[in-house]
DNA sequence: ACCTGAACACCGTTCAAGT
DNA sequence: ACCTGAACACCGTTCAAGT
């Protein structure tokens, strides 16, 4: 399912250096970079670049689900650490750190991009990763039951987004931030429980699924077909 | 200090128009629209838009000023409230209703946006407000002591983006969120400090000090003078 | 099979001509 | 003093012509 046409070598080449130039000016100045300087810096034509990628935002799109697939790496990686909270907390440090490097992964990421089916996808990947982890840590008892994996990536999301904002003011701002997610979703001292139910993994799945996409069935279907 | 010209009184209703069409046309469709749909539902031509607005970033920089000027006033009007734990986390509430309604005020918030001096200088007066409730909770035992209201700020501003983006999700998202936070920044069950020092006020408002503005001196300045 | 740059549509901004 | 729309520069995207 990936990667299937076999490629002439140079077109692979300069695939690679579209995405390590875009990667670069991105990081340097935001997304609102020309193509045709991304083209100047890879050392092709404007043309080239979308033979290779429909549009500029499926060039952005390609490098975020590559960064993305890296947080999943590590967060795979990390489910056979011996302390589940501990690699729970280690990976959302992680997430901050690689917010504050790569600017384009987490501006890239609110609801706009969630439509592109391509993000949306390697998003419940890393979600599935994220769920195993806090069920773990919740084992543990060292997460609070009443928190579910959606809840984490949304309060990751938005501290990596803020902390890289403020990132100017303090260096350590994002490990600050990360110590005060800790606290909110850590097992002891919750007298006070969270209103609303916490969101399942399938409901966030329902809720970006794409129309007209293959292989991903709409859950109204799903439920209409037992009927 | 504010509004000094007295201007024509068509050219003010123009003025109310355009801030008016270009908030309904940003919340429909975000705040990649075209100058000229918003002109042409204002009801008035491309130029006109650029004689009261010296660009489209001035134009959307005057609706999230309005908007931030609303909670402070909100934030001032709670700081008589009784209870200093219930107004602080009633503000955050509503921000984050805020949030989900004007898509425009929490979309153009990053650290692009802070270089706007009147985004800049707006934020200034909502983070002394924010101090001022911040301290009073403290005072009455209630959040926890090693916070600050910075921290308190970019934690907001995180979760208001992300529950933004997860809506659709669950309509109480924000609400989970919000107790999230409350639960992070609560007074007891704090066995493991935050890393790091809080962030104070001044160390934020030198680091989005604008070069050039008036009125406002950087810090090192105010070092040196003394010597 | 892939690369290229001229050409097109569109958008933010300016400005000379109007009232 | 203010409004307007034609005109300009720029950017994302396409495509006919090349290798």
């Amino acid at each position: 399912m990936e990667e299937r046409t076999p490629r002439r070598v140079d077109a692979e080449r300069n695939r690679r250096r579209l995405l390590d130039a875009a990667t670069e000016i991105f990081c340097e100045r935001g997304l609102d970079v020309s193509v045709g300087e991304i083209a100047e810096r890879a050392g092709l034509g404007r043309g080239t670049l979308f033979r290779n990628f429909p549009s500029k935002e499926a060039l952005i799109a390609a490098i975020v689900v590559e960064r993305v697939r890296e947080s999943i790496a590590r967060g795979r990686a990390m489910l056979a650490a011996p302390d589940p909270g501990e690699a729970l907390f280690a990976l959302v440090d992680q997430a901050i750190r690689v917010s504050e490097t790569d600017r384009v992964l987490f501006e890239a990421l609110d609801d706009n991009w969630m439509v592109n089916e391509e993000i949306a996808a390697v998003h419940r990947e890393l979600l599935a990763v994220l769920d195993a982890m806090v069920t773990r840590a919740q084992a543990a008892g060292v997460v609070r039951r009443d928190v579910s994996a959606v809840d984490v990536l949304i309060m990751l999301k938005g501290v990596c987004e803020a902390s890289r904002s403020f990132r100017h003011l303090d260096a350590d701002i994002g490990l600050r931030q990360l110590d005060l997610v800790r606290a909110a979703i850590s097992a002891p001292g919750h007298e006070r429980p969270l209103r609303g139910h916490p969101p399942t993994v399938q409901e966030f799945e329902c809720c970006h699924a794409q129309t007209g996409a293959e292989g991903s069935v709409p859950a109204a279907e799903l439920a209409t077909s037992g009927g």
